[in-house]
DNA sequence: ATCACAATGTGATAATTATCATATCAGCTT
DNA sequence: AAGCTGATATGATAATTATCACATTGTGAT
């Protein structure tokens, strides 16, 4: 947990703030934390009160919720550039959601009360800062919606591909959920998301070696996510 | 399409501004037009240029949005007091939702580009703003959670209750929708939305006089809605 | 190393939902 | 009034997905 202000240099500051005014700065270094967390570990909890004002550093995070079943939702994945503190902060005092590292994650907090007091008077700062809210919160409706469209096979697909073209920008990479995490995204069984993958593997689409996983034939993964 | 500046009596202000200072008043009086739609006139076109801020006065819309397969889904729908300017205004220049009156619906437009002058000096009002639009997106995410969760019937129960409950405040109403929007809200088809009414009737959960719905044993709806 | 436990994997069967076919009904036009 | 069209309605069947049962693999704790 260090302070030394390394904002200045963060190479996210430029996304969440038009200019970085004084006011804006002073926020940044005097009153953010930045905390460290390993895999598995909860950042928010839902139904914690919202103290802070949260973003990504580093890492990866899922956002799930516990419905009144009891099953786990996951809502979304988020990395760095996608903002956490999505939903809820401008407009509940509790979360609704729990945030879990899904890897190494590093979070930068802000004191929600002073990036308040500091959003009333600045409005390019509140301008800038919704325009994230809204762009992330967008593609988190826009893709539900995507996802709601497809089977159980484009569905897994659609996953897949979101990894591989979003996160890591690579065919090749550790999956860091499991396969119930997925099946909780795409609200499908657990099962059948392994059989689904089982599949893919026969039929030479995907490999598997360990958590690695490999995308062989990415052209017939897309086929099958947009058309089952 | 009149413009007496009656918004300084307008229920709806204190709602979208903590303060309504001089430049606040002025866009609203100034720069905006009040439009009137009739049921099933569409109101924004997806795709589209975003030119206006836009919110409901009086009325109901839906808003969708055409999938790759030239299939319909239904996102959400609102009435005023949601927003309806919610997804894109501020992180696209282009709707990518149709938004369609489901009933005769008076709308007002507030040039962006003005909006947008006034919000960047005046973050109380930005942050009015900004509170709104989290509102509004967070429930259209929730929302659309908890009828993930939920099966056949207990999804169609859930949007016959969504507009006894949250629009019509009662449980006689005309359902401004048909049976196929309603499939494509839920992700269901046709048929099974149809039959599942018709065993809701035949069970006297429900009972139809033309398009006049009465929910007759509302707790047993209720219970359906929650365990299907 | 062994135990315990969770994750993955696979098959058989049941339940749910989609598809297709067809009928009736209501509203609208001519 | 007749004819057209889209919405509602219902049944039979097919396709998809869930459930249950059980085996195997992997992982962490002692």
């Amino acid at each position: 947990m260090k302070n030394d202000c390394s904002c200045e240099h963060c190479k996210l500051r430029s996304l969440f703030f038009f200019h970085t005014s004084a006011d804006v700065l002073e926020l940044m270094c005097e009153n953010k934390t930045e905390r460290q967390y390993d895999k598995g570990e909860v950042i928010i909890w839902e139904g914690s009160e919202i103290k802070d004002f949260i973003y990504l550093k580093s890492g990866l995070v899922k956002l799930s919720r516990k419905g009144t079943d009891g099953k786990d939702q996951i809502i979304s994945f988020a990395k760095p550039f996608d903002f956490v503190s999505l939903l809820s902060v401008f407009s509940s005092s509790i979360y609704n959601y729990t945030v879990t590292a899904l890897d190494s994650t590093i979070i930068c907090a802000i004191d929600l009360e002073k990036l308040k007091a500091v959003a009333l008077k600045n409005g390019e700062f509140t301008m800038g800062l919704m325009n994230r809210v809204s762009e992330a919160t967008d593609r988190i409706i826009l893709n539900n919606l995507d996802i709601r469209r497809k089977n159980l096979k484009g569905r897994v697909a659609h996953v897949i591909l979101y990894f591989a073209h979003y996160v890591y920008k690579d065919t090749r990479f550790e999956l860091p959920i499991l396969r119930r995490e997925i099946a909780e995204y795409i609200g499908m069984t657990t099962e059948n998301v392994i059989r689904t993958m089982s599949e893919f593997r026969k039929d030479g689409i995907l490999k598997f070696d360990g958590k690695e996983i490999e995308i062989v034939n990415e052209r017939l993964l897309e086929s099958v996510s947009e058309h089952g």
